[in-house]
DNA sequence: CATAATGGCCGAATTGAATTCAGCATCAAT
DNA sequence: ATTGATGCTGAATTCAATTCGGCCATTATG
């Protein structure tokens, strides 16, 4: 029984379910995860030991991935943002387009359904380094193609947020799906 | 004189340049922001006092925005990320849009060049609340179309880094430019 | 050229928060 | 009803953040 409770724990968290006073705490946190515990555990209810006791616990079971700054592009000399599509010929060459993450200037890497295989998001300081890089995505072999997207304004960027809309207002002109 | 120096240093910090270990410290941070200002000092080779000064210049002069927790997407029920690009008729109908920055499923909101009009990132529970945020945005005045990209798989998904690569390889097929 | 003034750093000291702990309440399972 | 497990609280302790005085280097100034 000791055995088989250690081997129940030893790596993931009982998948306890995310409540709503976690969801508090969550977006707290990703506001500003700055705050004292005390501070937390004021806007959530709970004394500060287990605020801490919660935290303690979403960053064991992954909930919390990280924590970590936000620092503006400008500030580093990245001002300029852009979103490249990709057409590769063949399949699984991902791995080779992989040894893009080297690059500071790449922050997202996905693969997609739609008209396009590869979607990067990247920063440079300028059209310049922009080309740079995708020069270096054009030597990887299996790229067919790619189609770039510079962003002129961003009107909205933050981290994931816990809260989900909990009922999408039906479209009058839709049917209801059967599933 | 002194109007003068008011009036240059009143806002902004007197745009010091980030120097190697301010890097070095927007690295260590974007990394895991709940390191010790000793520990922080250790790595950048400083005292903690001398560390957390750098920090607090940093966060008055705008380089770091914010520090937050990051979370796992699943954790929250939202497993599915998709980028939406919407063609909009006219100019100018951007406010409108700007309305579903109120649903958390939307991270980003971006204008963009090329045969697109905006750019969005979003994060749901299933294709069907997809379904339901698309339906809202076709609601929006002047949305005149939409492309969906589900995001398959994600390889790589981090915030801004700090470095940047300093020479890219120049491409032996391409002519040098002008500027 | 000498000298003040500034900015940034260090080490020691203080304040304040993180963390630990013992005890209690609640709920589920036996 | 009893046991065990979980999660909370408040007090106590430990550790880190923050403050402070003094030092050194660089830069402006007489």
């Amino acid at each position: 029984m000791d055995a088989e409770t250690d081997d129940v724990q030893r790596n993931r968290q009982p998948a306890r379910e995310v409540d709503p006073i976690d969801r508090k705490i969550l977006g707290a946190l990703v506001d500003d995860a700055t705050i004292s515990y005390a501070e937390l555990g004021e806007r959530v209810g709970l004394s500060p030991p287990a605020a801490h006791e919660r935290v303690k616990r979403l960053r064991r079971s992954g909930a919390i991935r990280a924590t970590s700054a936000i620092i503006d592009p400008k500030a580093v000399k990245k001002p300029l943002l852009a979103f490249v599509h990709i057409d590769t010929r063949g399949w699984g060459k991902t791995p080779e387009l992989m040894a893009i993450s080297e690059c500071p200037e790449v922050e997202e890497i996905h693969s997609v359904a739609g008209d396009t295989c590869m979607l990067l998001k990247v920063r440079t300081e300028d059209t310049r380094a922009l080309e740079g890089l995708l020069s270096r995505i054009y030597e990887t072999p299996g790229v067919v193609s790619t189609r770039s997207y510079v962003v002129l304004s961003t009107y909205l960027e933050r981290p994931v947020q816990p809260e989900i809309t909990a009922e999408w207002p039906a479209p009058r002109h839709m049917a209801t799906p059967v599933y």
